[in-house]
DNA sequence: CGACTTTGACCAGCGC
DNA sequence: GCGCTGGTCAAAGTCG
């Protein structure tokens, strides 16, 4: 399914560190490798230099955040996944890739939570036994912050924090508050680079963004994650999940400690149109188009 | 008092 | 079949 992502990951020209985390994620995948281990993600990692700093800063207004990165739909960051990550940079492990077109354990959890909202209690956690469910598309936003919450322009309730195999860092899960919306994201920092914190966002909000939030986030996440389900899971061939980093131009706060790591992530030089091709490739998905505000292109300008 | 966080327990999928 | 791990629930606690 995500095979043709999958190989495209590979070809790209990843620095020696991004070789070798990929290469860890595709091998480490022992059993649920860990947060990011769901199939085959498309990966942009450095190189990408597509959207204007204000694009992430739009992220939570704030200007933690360094970098940025996004990943789509099923996959995940590698983050522990990856003994060997020598950065945070994801990579996508292909461990549940297969999970992605039938979806395997977590996508009956989430069912029962999506499909049913926040209606279902115990209740719903004994029953739906054989029921599978489909999973969300998913977007996995790597953010260089101090705070490990970032604000999205969302109201958000954390019902949940694990710790996480292979990471000093536990995971956090939120639930959109909004009632009726079933988007959910886990929050976790990468131990590589606890500078870095890894959102994935699971789902589509069906609502707009509160009012009482930051005209920043609210107008320009708003749209993404309202966006109708665009992304046919199944059996469409398409990436479970891409990401990709979006570099912070701005100095990160002087050379923020945990910068270092992901310097090499986040250095690129230039845009290539190669890069284009694969932005339009996501956006070709919808998965981005309503994320990526009209400013990315200016960057060509 | 309502909203949110914390935290232990539970459940299901997967690999061995 | 067993153990590990991820994901979720829900009671209790905290905060404004």
């Amino acid at each position: 399914m995500s095979e043709d992502f999958t190989d495209f990951i590979y070809r790209q020209p990843f620095q020696d560190d991004k070789r070798r985390t990929t290469a860890a994620a595709f091998t480490n995948s022992g059993s649920h490798s860990s947060a990011f281990d769901d199939h085959s993600s498309l990966l942009i990692n450095n190189n990408l230099q597509m959207f204007d700093p204000t694009f992430a800063e739009f992220l939570h207004g704030s200007n933690d955040h360094t970098s940025f990165s996004v990943a789509v739909d099923d996959q995940r960051i590698p983050a522990e996944a990856a003994p060997a990550t020598p950065n945070s940079s994801m990579s996508s492990s292909s461990a549940e890739a297969a999970a992605g077109d039938e979806e395997s354990n977590k996508g009956k959890k989430e069912a029962k939570e999506t499909l049913e909202d926040e209606s279902p209690k115990k209740d719903s956690k004994a029953k739906k036994k054989g029921e599978k469910k489909q999973r969300q598309p998913r977007f996995a936003f790597m953010t260089k912050s101090e705070v490990d919450h970032l604000e999205d322009g969302y109201r958000w309730r954390k019902y949940g924090q694990k710790a996480v195999k292979n990471s000093p860092y536990p995971r956090s899960y939120y639930r959109c508050t909004t009632q009726k919306c079933p988007v959910k994201k886990r929050v976790e920092r990468s131990y590589e680079d606890p500078s870095i914190v890894i959102t994935t966002y699971e789902g589509q909000h069906n609502h707009h963004v509160p009012a009482t939030l930051r005209g920043n986030a609210a107008a320009l996440f708003a749209p993404s994650m309202m966006a109708p389900p665009l992304i046919p899971l199944e059996g469409q061939g398409f990436p479970q999940e891409f990401l990709f980093q979006v570099p912070h131009l701005y100095g990160g706060g002087g050379g923020s400690g945990g910068g270092s790591g992901s310097n090499n992530m986040f250095h690129q030089q230039n845009f290539s149109s190669l890069h284009q091709q694969q932005l339009h490739h996501f956006v070709d998905y919808g998965l981005l188009q309503d994320i990526i505000p009209p400013v990315y292109p200016k960057e060509e300008a």
